[in-house]
DNA sequence: TATCAATGTTGACTGAGTACAAGTTTTGAC
DNA sequence: GTCAAAACTTGTACTCAGTCAACATTGATA
């Protein structure tokens, strides 16, 4: 890897810790750009080389891995293993080593950037739109895999739409104040209630009386 | 009604016509705020009172309706009716009335609409918003019906999760060039292939041999 | 008709993001 | 080591979304 190459990584690396710093410190909304700029010794307009928008700032990292490799797993699964089988895997594999992406992470960096994502609407909007990339991008991924069948691209988003709820039900008692070994034991209940649901299916699940 | 209150829906109407009318000419990254406001003889300010965005000059009419109206039916199910039976009756009515939620819409005014917000990511990122609040309101709805149940806000994403692949499947179609009554088969087949892997589950769909 | 409260307007402001031209540094070839 | 090309950075100046505060207008009400 070249001077260059090292020197660039060296000052996205730079704004994106400066402003996290800042944005921790006073709230997204109340740090403008040129901030962030200045507090990385750099310019504003290199700012947005590195990082195409503000909000980019904060989930750009979020972004490159998240969901990315969570949905590649499945293209890796094992001879004999069904889709929802190897997602239940890798998500019970998840909770396990409290990956952030299971809502199970309570670590002070995690519980920080995740107060501070929830406490922006701009930031939850951006996080929705990258969601919904991932879902289309599995859909097509799984599309691939068995042309013609409508159900591919359904399962796509049924597994998605899971991995994203039973993050948001461990996210939401973190959130209150527990701490994440005390959630796990029903975070795994949860999570295999939820595949054996994508298994066997919602049946007559709330049939009004 | 008073004078006034019909003053407001008059002004209200005016902004929006201006801002659909412009958009649909030019594009909407390339008409600005202050634009529109002169078209509808009014100040920017008071655009910015009605709407509190420029994004939702195109969408607050989607969102007052589309999904939200959608979900509280399922409030409104019949006696022994399944919460996916109710889903799926509803579904293929709107289908059958080519509602524009099922992306069967092919008047002319919903091909621009359609246009023009797929071909905008401010718009597109706002309407993945207003779909993940509806899961939310969804999800709520159906955790108060059965307390405690995981299963509820699983559902609730599974049902919008759904709704959702089916209208991108079908919009697909329609932007295609293909009318309403060419796909309206296939998107009944669709719809209820989609509908039966909900409520008799995913299985070993897509086992790697 | 006089008054009140809601609504609309005005103009000035902040801050994100872009365009462009002019530096500055790294790279690679000689 | 030298030098030109390529890549990166910067300053300046701009557009436009969205906010704020003070003032003007007008429908409702007594």
């Amino acid at each position: 890897m070249g001077l260059r190459e090292r020197k660039k990584l060296q000052t996205r690396r730079a704004i994106h810790d400066a402003a996290i710093a800042l944005f921790l410190e006073r709230g997204f909304d109340e740090v403008s750009v040129a901030e962030v700029a200045a507090a990385a010794q750099v310019s504003k307009m290199t700012v947005f080389n590195y990082f195409p928008t503000k909000e980019d700032l904060v989930l750009a990292p979020l972004e490159e891995q998240m969901y990315a490799d969570a949905m590649r797993v499945l293209g890796e699964r094992r001879p004999g293993e069904s889709l929802v089988a190897a997602s239940r895997r890798e998500f019970l594999a998840r909770l396990e080593r409290r990956s952030s992406d299971t809502g199970l992470d309570d670590s002070a960096a995690a519980m920080n950037m995740l107060h501070l994502v929830r406490g922006t609407p701009s930031l939850m909007g951006r996080l929705f739109m990258i969601q919904v990339f991932a879902e289309e991008r599995l859909a097509r991924l799984l599309e691939a895999e068995s042309p013609g069948d409508i159900r591919a691209g359904i399962a796509a988003s049924q597994l998605t739409a899971l991995w994203r709820r039973l993050q948001v039900v461990n996210t939401r008692r973190i959130v209150e104040g527990e701490s994440s070994d005390a959630v796990y034991a029903d975070a795994v209940r949860a999570a295999n209630a939820g595949f054996d649901l994508l298994e066997h299916g919602l049946g007559d699940f709330l049939t009004r009386s």
